[in-house]
RNA sequence: GGCGCCGUACCCAAGUGGUUAAGGGAAGGGUCUGCAAAACCCUCAUUCAGCGGUUCGAAUCCGCUCGGCGCCUCCA
């Protein structure tokens, strides 16, 4: 089957539009995401950020394009607010915390953040970039872009570091709106200034500070490197001095990556990006997610302490599209929970109907036309919402063939969710000869295993009390019998606690 | 002060100028099953916060009102 020509669009924040990305390079999408800083567990609202990275590459690819995708990990601490000591350090903060205070040092705590942080991504099912990279490993090439800002005149230094001249980028601002400098000080924040820099917009490129925890040599003296540069050289440095995307969370509209177009345009001279996008914050139960109003989640605290199951809390969080505020439930988890569980039905029906006769396939033509459905959604600024309701549609059709399907239409169905688990990542399919994933990460314990067969036994001699009470018994226990026509199925019970 | 978003059924939510307002969850009815679960079928918004306007035509565009929310150098 022809594949339709597609173009891929995106809202773009800089001209705020819906816009169509166009590679530099025809068929090979080079793309930077802004990562976390690993100085505690990533929470489920960077994920959120985290999974629209994620459903870019996975419609690019199902495009049939390339995709060079760098997702960063800052590792350093940072003090933004310009100030002498009155900031605390982000880093230092997470060693102090009562989490931290199994770590020796930070190097530790990061190295141990940043594992965390790859686990996580790799149980939500997200693709995994071509480079991690980690701001600690880049420090030459930081040190280098600041000495040639300050040869080109964009950059100064002063007592307590280097500065970026904003003033020597008439563009500063076009990214946010933020152009009328003088007027982001009239907002209800306190604002720290510093008689060292020329003005208060001017932002660190480098600190001076020979007591900081982590700090490294320069031609200033010890000190660390300001928050925006690590992601202008490690973006040029593996994606280019001009990436066709450039992604993160909305807060990082203004200031990060305007300041990373201002240091990057001045040492190239060209764009930086061609197109950006910003996913929305995610809310919890209608607010702000925040420790204090205790509606704080990370993944593992879903996970291991709720029970959820990991890509329910994926299908969860892509079910409105990234460019919305999504406002997180337990009911939205439990809902999502639902859907995972009827793909993961499907695959066990199909798998069973492999070996039936071939005869005529009935649904293969319905699910490429759905699978089609979904991708021109997700290719229209990454409508998760409709792209998820035209997969689920597909499961219907699989049903509705039921326990009799052909082979043939096994195996529609199989490539069908297969192609739904690359595009959407809610899928995932056991390999030939393995066991299904419900059974894959627990086996039922023994005992269970022994009170079916006792239940099949009363069955059999249609002692049904006595086998509703077996039941029971096996419920009680967390796990749920199905009969099936090839026998009963002992599986965990899915429930998520709210 | 600046920038911006949202208000669609019990809940989540798509649709942003024109056929019957997607889809999911919940709920109710039915089929199947010893029972249950899963699955399948059916029901579930003459209406899109309110009020005005533009238009042959608006949930969709404009204005106002009410209500909720985000960002503005800690933040994904």
């Amino acid at each position: 089957m022809p594949t339709p020509e597609r173009k891929f669009r995106l809202y773009d924040t800089m001209t705020r539009e819906v816009k169509e990305i166009v590679p530099t390079e025809p068929g090979h999408l080079r793309f930077y995401s802004c990562g976390p800083t690993v100085y505690s567990y990533a929470h489920i609202g960077n994920f959120r950020t985290f999974l629209t990275g994620d459903l870019v590459v996975r419609t690019a690819q199902a495009l049939g394009w390339r995709v060079s995708y760098v997702s960063n990990i800052t590792d350093v601490g940072h003090l933004t607010s310009e100030d002498q000591d009155g900031g605390e350090d982000r880093m230092e903060k997470g060693l102090k915390s009562k989490e931290g205070e199994k770590f020796l040092n930070v190097w530790d705590l990061a190295d141990y953040y940043a594992d965390c942080f790859k686990a996580d991504w790799h149980r939500l099912n997200l693709r995994t970039p071509l480079v991690w990279p980690r701001a600690t490993q880049h420090m030459r090439e930081q040190i280098l872009a600041v000495e040639k800002l300050i040869e080109s005149g964009n950059a100064y230094e002063t007592p307590t570091g280097v500065y970026f001249d904003v003033d020597s980028f008439k563009d500063y601002g076009k990214l946010s709106g933020n152009r009328d400098r003088d007027n982001l000080y009239q907002g209800v924040r306190d604002v720290v200034q510093d008689d060292n820099k020329r003005h208060p917009s001017d932002f660190a490129l480098w600190k001076k500070d020979d007591k900081h925890l982590m700090q490294w040599f320069s031609p200033w003296g010890w000190g660390f490197p300001g928050w925006h540069i690590e992601c202008s050289v490690m973006a040029m440095q593996y994606l280019g001095e001009t990436i066709d995307l450039h992604a993160g969370g909305e807060d990082l509209v203004f200031p990060h990556h305007e300041c990373e177009i201002a240091q990057s345009e001045c040492l190239t001279h060209h764009t930086f990006a061609n197109h950006w996008m910003h996913t929305r914050f995610l809310q919890v139960d209608g607010e702000k997610m925040s420790k204090s109003l205790g509606n704080f989640y990370t993944v593992r605290d879903l996970v291991e302490g709720k029970g959820a199951d990991p890509l329910a809390l994926r299908y969860a969080l892509i079910s409105v599209p990234y460019g919305k505020p999504l406002n997180f439930t337990m009911q939205t988890l439990r809902d999502a929970t639902k859907n995972v569980e009827r793909y993961r039905e499907c695959e066990r029906l199909a798998r069973e109907a492999l070996g039936h006769a071939e005869d005529e396939d009935r649904i293969g033509d319905e699910l490429d036309a759905l699978y089609h459905q979904a991708l021109d959604a997700m290719c229209e600024d990454l409508n998760t919402s409709v792209a998820l309701a035209k997969a689920l549609e597909g499961t219907g059709a699989i049903f509705r063939e039921g326990a009799s399907m052909s082979a043939s239409s096994a195996r529609s169905a199989l490539g069908y969710l297969g192609k739904i688990g690359e595009l959407l990542g809610i899928v995932r399919l056991t390999e030939d000869g393995e066991a299904p994933e419900a059974a894959r990460s627990d086996e039922p314990p023994a005992m269970l295993v022994e009170k079916v067969a006792q239940r099949q036994a009363a069955k059999a001699a249609k002692e049904f009390a006595l086998a509703d009470a077996l039941r029971v018994e096996v419920e009680a226990a967390g796990w749920e019998i199905r009969d099936t026509p090839t026998g009963p199925q002992l599986r965990r019970k899915v429930e998520v606690v709210g």
